[in-house]
DNA sequence: GTGAAAGCGCTAACAA
DNA sequence: TTGTTAGCGCTTTCAC
């Protein structure tokens, strides 16, 4: 059967406490670590991690809880984190809710029974109000998505400004007649969706915007709508990715070229926008630096459990492309 | 300090095995459990993970390697996975190692301490061939690759056929002078190389083929070396879907034309190939079934440890679309 | 149906 | 530096 730490500490003549500081990397003399090494090759001993961590009472693990990992946004989240995970030697579980609270709520649970040391967490809309009467053995650091003021420390995009730039950028190309398809399970949305009417509104013009799913069906059934209503919008944003990518294919399917016909614009510097027509202008965001920043603010808590929350803003950049040229 | 089974019997009037068996839905009488499950809420318990799989000596987790979550093709897969696995009422550790060999290792070890129920892996063709000597205490699925014949279950597309499918397709449009970019790292790209090359040479044709890193940049820099050098050709395939953005990267950068100039066709149905001129033509996979049958190729395994080997191959589709259309 | 007791595989505390 | 001992939090006998 499975070979354990007794086994090996027989067959190199030590006590089990020896090949368990050897394992640990602690204060063992040359000679017995090397007889325990070569036992751990000789009898193909892998520790449990499951006793390990009982025992040791550290899980060395953080939980990583994103909203859509069909959202190349997550995907590069994702492995800036696990990056840095695996620099500190630590392990990441990667938990996908798509969007729907009641996953999210079985991985917060999952998380507190795995004892994790930390989670990185894109919540919701509606988890992230519940957030504020749940209580964590663990920090939970948010990423993109805004949670209860104060409680838990945060990365995110300046999203108003972001936003209210590419209002800007539209509105100095001369287009008028703008609309706009927000997510409807984010804070992120709501803010992006803030600043862009905010900025239109500057230059007095009345933002046309509405709520959809954030997946390429719901938005290119509702930029199909908007195309064929009354009033055709001159251009139109998307507030992600998949939003965006909805509304090129539905400009697609009812035939409509991009800067001429309509004008197109949002967020995400995702590979295909660049490859439609004359490009697709977008603001980038700085996955990797979020990432990054999440777990420095995940490891600088754990350091100091009782420092005021903290909030880091990161800025977009605004990548100008066919889509939005003015005839 | 957290509360454990003891606090929770204590509270419920009861013994700790009682609380045991109301979490693992044993035998317990309706009073009882009601008692213990208000106790539960009352004290915040969460039970730990740690000790449960110590003691019950099953971790009710799968693992899943997969070699690159960039590519969308493994990001559905992993989908389709955690989704069997959720309604298995088991955990999901989603390893990603980036098509690195030492980062396989290191995962499976991991694996090997997690003492997970199973594995589904995709494995780089260089770990692939050190498979054979390696001893798991659990079942492997390979997904999207082979490994060593004969001592692992596996679920494939039929690669062969499929690339052969793509060449029938050129070869009857009227292209004559064909190239392949196919991945270096893969088993599959091998195969579909293969099934390209015999293809073609049915039609008379011999393939220009080269193995590139299956990543879009070293994808991106090989089609334009295509592009620039004598003889350029005038349809070129890529073996997976990152592979093909680069080479209709490549083609954009260089000012060519998709059917026109040079035609385009390869694996992947990815959202943006429907986008880009008039569409890219490709092979498309279908990776829900290809993660529901690895899932269901582990249980299988599980409940006959000693069945032989199997593989499940899957057919590829063929989608025609305006990148080889014929002049 | 329920409880008492043993022990999963390891590491931490203490002693030598 | 090394070994001995105890016990992490739970589940699983085994009695009753």
């Amino acid at each position: 059967m499975a070979v354990g730490i007794k086994d090996v500490a027989r067959a190199a003549g030590v006590s089990p406490a020896t090949v368990s500081r050897v394992l640990g990397n602690g204060p063992v003399s040359t000679s017995l670590r090397e007889r325990v090494e070569t036992a751990i090759r000789l009898t193909g001993y892998r520790p449990n991690l499951s006793a390990r961590r009982l025992r040791s009472q550290h899980s060395r693990t953080i939980g990583l809880i994103v909203s859509d990992l069909g959202n190349p946004f997550f995907t590069a989240l994702s492995r800036a984190v696990e990056d840095a995970a695996y620099r500190a030697e630590m392990r990441v579980v990667l938990c996908n809710t798509d969007e729907n609270p009641a996953r999210e709520a079985m991985y917060l649970r999952l998380m507190q029974e795995e004892r994790v040391t930390g989670v990185i967490y894109a919540p919701t809309r509606r988890m992230a109000a519940s957030l504020g009467q749940m209580d964590f053995d663990f920090p939970v650091v948010l990423v993109d998505r805004t949670g209860p003021v104060g409680r838990h420390d945060g990365v995110l995009l300046d999203n108003r400004d972001a936003a209210g730039r590419l209002a800007d950028h539209l509105a100095a190309r001369g287009f008028r007649r703008i609309a706009g398809l927000f997510g409807n399970t984010s804070s992120t949305a709501e803010d992006r969706h803030a600043g862009f009417v905010a900025a239109l509104a500057g230059h007095g013009l009345t933002a046309r915007a509405s709520f959809v799913a954030p997946a390429v069906a719901a938005a290119e059934e509702a930029a199909a709508a908007l195309l064929a209503g009354p009033d055709r919008p001159d251009a139109i944003v998307g507030s992600n990715g998949l939003i965006l990518l909805g509304i090129v294919k539905a400009l697609k399917a009812a035939g409509f070229a991009m800067p001429t016909d309509v004008a197109v614009a949002g967020f995400d510097n995702e590979v295909w926008t660049d490859l439609v027509g004359d490009g697709v202008t977008v603001i980038e965001q700085p996955v990797a630096d979020i990432g990054r920043a999440a777990m420095s603010l995940l490891f600088e808590r754990l350091q100091n459990p009782d420092g005021a929350a903290r909030t880091v803003m990161l800025a977009g950049r605004l990548i100008e492309r066919g889509s939005t040229r003015r005839a």
